[in-house]
DNA sequence: TGTACATCAGTGAACGCGCGTTCACTGATGTAC
DNA sequence: TGTACATCAGTGAACGCGCGTTCACTGATGTAC
């Protein structure tokens, strides 16, 4: 990390801070000045590179949809070796993600932003949800076009079940008996069954 | 409403501001002094029935997890008519509850009480998620051993799709095609297609 | 029924606190000559 | 290379605010005689 002018990289420096503050004490714990504080630094200075709170929580947020959108893309890798085989592995990278993430994944899904409010949040956070989308689609396409589900619905359902997994049995006090990981593969799994995609007996 | 002492029912006033608030604003930005505001009560007030403000949380969460229970077991009913149609009532219920009752979800799922800091609350919420685990049970015994997975596990997968259908499509900024109650209808259905407790052609 | 007294729900003022934000400033860095 | 100057990142003090909580109080209600 290069010391640049003063501090070098403060609005990095803030922003990972505001990181570990929301991972440690939840998306409304943090603090413009405790992030400050921990960087090192005046509250006023955060005024240099952010317009505010909420605009230090939405580059949070931001940068956690460009690595969330990167982490999807390359599990998804476009389609490849099968339609199965890459939905399969954006499900496992939703939950790496929220495990190895929890500020970002704290920051995008917890946080209440308005991402109407920050056009250029919401644009990275489309882009992450399209490859969500081309995922149940190119699997959706597989099955015989009668019993054909909207990819969209495909899509809002799995979607669905790897956030209530992540907030109920990662984040939560709630406890289960397995891990978050096996209990999304094998809900997952089961869904896909339902839909045909997976044999009965496997 | 009987008009009691001074104020009569200050107590339950206060939970029902609260509710209000917290369904408004979200489960954080509620605070004690604006409730005794909406109660038309000086924030002093509120220590002769509560200990503070996390107490006062925790008796809305309480009457929350005591409805939703009563909700559950409403629709449960035992198992009647049949395990099948029992336990996709239950699903229904979950998500009535969540539309109806946004002040008491919101502070049951995301204010991040402590459960057990407040016994009282936990056990009320024990309660009420017994049920869930009996409904998933019962359908459970409907399938050969062999392929039966662990009713704990099941439960969890569905509690984690209606869940997730919650914070994301009914609560959250996420649009879908669909309305939140067909998406956990769908949802559900193809799932328990998937065990086999549904035939495929339905 | 009427009076004196006890109770205790709610008041009003005060507290210390940390928050987000502003502002004039200062002094380290970069640049022009 | 050295000096004078411009830039602008971060400082330090101050602000108004609403928060949760405390405390001595008051006055409406309930009760004993």
């Amino acid at each position: 990390m290069k010391k640049g002018y003063h501090h070098g990289n403060l609005r990095q420096a803030l922003v990972d801070a505001a990181l570990e503050l929301i991972a440690a004490q939840g998306p409304n714990g943090f603090t413009l000045s405790e992030a400050a504080k921990t960087a090192d630094v005046t509250p006023a200075a955060v005024y240099r590179h952010f317009a505010g709170r909420e605009d230090l929580i939405a580059e949070v947020a931001r940068q956690g949809f460009d690595i969330f959108a990167a982490l999807m893309e390359f599990a998804y890798s476009n389609g490849q070796p099968s339609p199965l085989a890459a939905f399969e592995a954006t499900g496992r990278a939703y939950l790496a993600f929220a495990r190895k993430y929890p500020g970002h994944y704290m920051a995008m899904f917890e946080s209440g932003l308005n991402l109407a409010a920050h056009p250029q949040v919401g644009e990275v956070a489309m882009r992450a949800k399209a490859v969500q989308d081309r995922a149940a689609a190119g699997l959706a396409a597989q099955l015989p076009e009668g019993r054909r589900p909207p990819a969209a619905m495909f899509s809002a359902h799995v979607w669905a079940m790897s956030h209530g997994v992540v907030e109920l049995f990662m984040r939560g006090q709630n406890r289960s008996p397995f891990p978050p990981e096996d209990l999304l593969e094998t809900g997952i799994g089961i869904y896909l069954r339902g839909l045909g995609l997976l044999s009965p007996d496997k």
